[in-house]
DNA sequence: CGAGCACTTGAAAGATTTCAAGTCCAGTGG
DNA sequence: CCACTGGACTTGAAATCTTTCAAGTGCTCG
């Protein structure tokens, strides 16, 4: 009943970290490569959507996938955002708990879980993978639950900038093509539109972005340590 | 780098509902009974802290652990609470995340991780236990982001104090001891102690719940159902 | 008996949301 | 080709909620 993704960068940072008496081993998600599909989706269209039979895995290989959750009273709550090399259901019980969306046009990598799980049986380092795996998306949803609970509007939106500045990696890691919209940020924040733009506005009358006034999801990182310390700052 | 528990009786539903074509499967853990050593912690004293190597789980015999976590900021979040029969530490990866204290006086069941690992890799049945048993967690985590993000206190306690019933099996599922303070509530909730009090207060003046004079942690459900209600309120 | 702590309650301050209105741009149809 | 409509975004002002600050109660432990 889960269907939230994690990031490869990270995973993969994990496995080269492992001690390596021997060469670094493969990483053991390769194996699963020779299962894989191609999958296109449109901008806006579902991937899958909440309840689903989690029949697959996905890795993206390019494009913005956001994991979505409605709520009984018509919320809408963006749980995480994911991009190129990001994986995606594989922490999946039977069923996807949220569904997933694409934010821009989207190409998938698919991988049956029946394949997964088959291959995972005979394959102890694989199995161990996919356990790590989860356990990293575990850290995640936790360090999400720290940084959302208790933390200002600023606070939120500097960090989020932050983070999407390293993930997107920036032409000179300072201009950011965000692939979202306002009200997709509003809604993975936890704030409302209004307030993402009134915070977007003060960070740059106080010169810590520009926003690009032709294109307004082009944002300048200007002054990264001012945001840094936005993030940081002592709320209530 | 992860220390946080699951509710043993969750896992167990979900291994008794899988496909029994045989008569049903033992349960892969009990297997690790045979590793298991006794272990009693005091009132307020640490089990683990943030940053401590993962060396062992722990499966709770009695009493109420809480899982914190600072801040750099120095404020204390908690995760969550644990109760007899929970698991404690299951997922975690080389280190602990998050700190673990006792919230009353504690006895647990201790197992070493070295001989669980070794256990789990000559058993696949244990191993992809151990993994759903993460995700299980992971679902947890992303229903508590879903639970605190966009929910007003009165939401947040309501649905605390109806966990609550359902956990610590209230003796005619009316009357609640409840083992932590007002301010392990609060860091729970991510609310301030007043908060939490001031709406105790307000559900006691609404009637949906009574509140023991001679001992204010002794907690009586009156109107389950309008508890219910608070809980599915719409805010802002 | 006094100190300390947990809890409670009140009032003011602060933050974010809600409501309302206006701007800008892209796509559409005349 | 241009006016027009809708949607995304922005901005202002009032309303609402929670926190912060302050003070008081009651109980437990020396």
């Amino acid at each position: 009943m889960q269907a939230t993704g994690q990031c490869l960068s990270e995973a993969t940072r994990r496995s080269v970290a492992r001690p390596a008496i021997h060469p670094a081993p493969p990483d053991a998600l390769v194996l699963l490569e020779q299962f894989g599909t191609t999958l296109s989706v449109k901008r806006d269209r579902q991937i899958y959507s909440q309840g689903d039979e989690a029949g697959c895995c996905y890795k993206i290989v390019s494009g913005c996938v956001r994991i979505v959750n409605f709520t009984k009273d018509g919320c809408r709550q963006i749980d995480q955002f994911l991009m190129a090399g990001d994986l995606l259901g594989f922490d999946a019980l039977e069923t996807h708990d949220f569904g997933s969306e694409a934010v821009t046009n989207v190409v998938l990598r698919c991988f049956p879980r029946r394949a997964v799980d088959k291959l995972a049986e005979s394959n102890i380092a694989l199995t161990r993978r996919l356990r790590d795996m989860t356990a990293i998306s575990l850290r995640k949803a936790h360090a999400r639950l720290i940084q959302l609970d208790r933390t200002s509007a600023s606070e939120r939106v500097a960090r989020f900038l932050l983070d999407m500045t390293e993930r997107l990696q920036a032409s000179r890691r300072t201009v950011l093509d965000l692939p979202m919209s306002r009200s997709d940020i509003a809604d993975h924040l936890g704030l409302t539109v209004e307030t993402v733009c009134r915070v977007l506005a003060q960070l740059c009358r106080e010169g810590a972005i520009a926003i690009d006034p032709a294109d307004r999801s082009r944002i300048t990182i200007r002054d990264d340590m001012a945001l840094q310390q936005v993030t940081s700052e002592a709320r209530h």
